[in-house]
RNA sequence: GCCGCCAUAGCUCAGCUGGUUAGAGCGCUAGAUUGUGGAUCUAGAGGUCCCCCGUUCGAUCCGGGGUGGCGGUACCA
């Protein structure tokens, strides 16, 4: 190839944050999503699908500038010059097609749908660019009952998907509860809504900081081993302790145990809620109900748990958030335990669909990150992902390519015929191409036919070959005679006329 | 965005204090085998040593810049 031929070809690459998926991920991503569905549907949830483009004023305050799209968003210009966006998470196209279709919906709207979002910003270890999540929302009910029903629905997905109790949880928190502490420090109305945002930023990462670097967060800021620094929200130290009271208290008890109680109406020792601030108050008395209800149904603490640091990084949640979070941990290819964290999450959004419509329309809803549970699942050698690995059709050699095409094509008819996935090797390798082709593939039987079974002088004859036999068998040759014979057991020949019987005793022999 | 580490065959990695033909294992292709994948042996194919600029008689190696990957951190509707 000349240098000129060479430096015109268009090199073969994925941009970054993207990755394939290949027969295994697929299947394994539908086996789990099935399982999924099948709990949802068992709620009565309903599937509705939306487009991946929507007009970029719909999913959010994020509208780009006049040539500059908005960062984290992919956008582009219609015909119309009108902006578009591929969405970023299913909530906000929900909020859209409903808003859309409000009179023609039954209310309570209650449904499901599973999809790729995309979000333009640096990938990490585990996040990319497109993913899929997967979620149920329930569109105008406000009673906590909603939220308690969502919140049992992620259990049930997780424990269905062969995640054992104890190995997860579901966090509850409500935004109300924040906020009515942040009122409570001095940090209520419009101008401190900055501020707000970066105390709650800190208390989301009281798992992985601690309460030292949380209270750093909260006052003047933290800087990281890497040098880095990041400004705190500024509080007071009385300031931040109070918040650190309010929010710590139930971590700690969930360390070291069932715990996490908040306490309603009076402060006390544990929680330090101010009183006299109707909203926390208002928080406290939902995750009370939220979690009357959970109970109730027979869902404990060890699966449902009510964790006062939950935040949530949305900012359009109005009061009850959830987290799912996986609380294993398994060792990775390095040995280093590797903890997967939160796998789901949501929470109400009461002022979502009132952006289209102005009138509030209560909604809660929940979002599966699904590829990142999928790799938990893989980490825990899940049945539901390891045994969607379907085998590979059965392989008819084809051999005197010239003369008898029809006659390997009339084999494979008639497996296919049968039920029998089956196909004709179309490549122009000879005989040992095309068994170690059918033993990538994955099959599990391959059928050969050459001059001695076609002219036997028995009536036509075909060789039944079982791959997986042929392969434990070839572990125990000692030397090369050895090997050649036990090879020869590893097959049969039998009349034309026995094909798909004895195709299906292969096939029967070794499907689970 | 910020800090750090890394980049050599399809994969995992050696190597060269700067010097003719850059290696291994695995994988791949083929032969040993009237017509048999996976064992074994043999052979073969496969590389702009990430890109650009500089230093040098000479750079895969040294310096600068870029790109990409990884780890941490920040952001994450």
């Amino acid at each position: 190839m000349t240098k000129e031929q060479k430096t015109a070809l268009v090199t073969p690459e994925l941009p970054r944050g993207l990755i394939d998926r290949q027969a295994a991920d697929i299947a394994a991503t539908e086996a789990m999503m099935a399982k999924i569905r099948a709990v949802y549907e068992l709620y009565g949830f309903e599937a509705v699908e939306t487009p991946f483009i929507e007009y970029t004023e719909a999913l959010g305050k994020f509208l780009p500038d006049q040539d500059r799209p908005n960062e984290g968003v992919f956008s582009f210009k219609d015909d119309d010059e009108r902006w578009l966006s591929l969405r970023y998470d299913l909530t906000a196209p929900l909020a859209r097609y409903v808003a859309e279709n409000y009179e023609r919906l039954p209310k309570p709207y209650r449904s499901y749908r599973a999809g790729w979002v995309f979000r333009n910003e640096k990938p990490g270890p585990g996040r990319y660019r497109q993913f899929m999540q997967f979620d149920a929302d329930t569109v105008g009910a406000s009673s906590p009952a909603a939220d308690a029903e969502i919140c049992m629905m992620a259990a049930d997905c997780l424990e269905a998907l062969g995640i054992k109790r104890g190995d997860y949880v579901i966090k509850v928190n409500n935004r109300k509860v924040l906020d009515g502490v942040l009122e409570a420090i001095g940090l209520g109305g419009e101008e401190n809504a900055g501020r707000r945002l970066v105390v709650l930023r800190a208390i989301d990462k009281l798992d992985r900081l601690g309460v030292a670097g949380v209270r750093a967060l909260l006052g003047p800021g933290r800087k990281d081993d890497s040098g880095d620094f990041t400004k705190g929200a500024g509080l007071s130290s009385d300031q931040a302790t109070q918040v650190l009271n309010r929010i710590a208290f139930g971590v700690r008890s969930d360390v070291g145990g069932r715990g996490g109680t908040m306490v309603i109406g009076n402060a006390t020792s544990q929680g330090d809620l101010p009183l006299g601030h109707d909203l926390g108050i208002q928080g406290i008395s939902e995750l009370a109900e939220i979690e009357r209800l959970v109970r109730v149904s027979g869902y404990g603490d060890d699966r449902i748990r009510i964790d006062p640091s939950v935040v949530r990084g949305l900012e359009y949640y109005t009061g009850p958030v959830f987290e799912a979070e996986l609380t294993f941990e398994t060792p990775g290819e390095d040995g280093k335990p590797i903890r997967f964290g939160s796998v789901g999450g949501g929470g109400r959004y009461d002022g979502l669909v009132a952006r289209f419509r102005g009138e509030k329309v209560p909604a809660t809803g929940f979002s599966i990150g699904v590829s990142r549970l999928l790799a938990a699942l893989r980490a825990i050698k899940s049945p539901i992902v390891g045994a969607a690995l379907k085998a590979g059709p059965v392989v008819v050699v084809a051999l005197d390519r010239k003369d008898h095409m029809a006659d390997y094509q009339r084999l494979v008819s008639e497996l296919r015929n049968a039920g029998i996935a089956a196909e004709l090797y179309l490549g122009e390798g000879g005989m040992n191409a095309q068994l170690k082709y059918a033993d990538r593939r994955g099959s599990l039987c391959a059928v050969i036919q050459g001059s001695n079974e076609r002219d036997a002088p028995s009536g036509r004859q075909v060789v039944i070959r079982d791959l997986v036999l042929g392969a434990e068998l070839a572990k125990a040759s000692k030397d090369r005679a050895d090997y050649l014979e036990l090879r020869q057991r590893a097959q049969q020949t039998v009349p034309e006329a026995e094909l798909v019987a004895r195709v299906r005793d292969v096939l029967d022999r070794h499907r689970g």
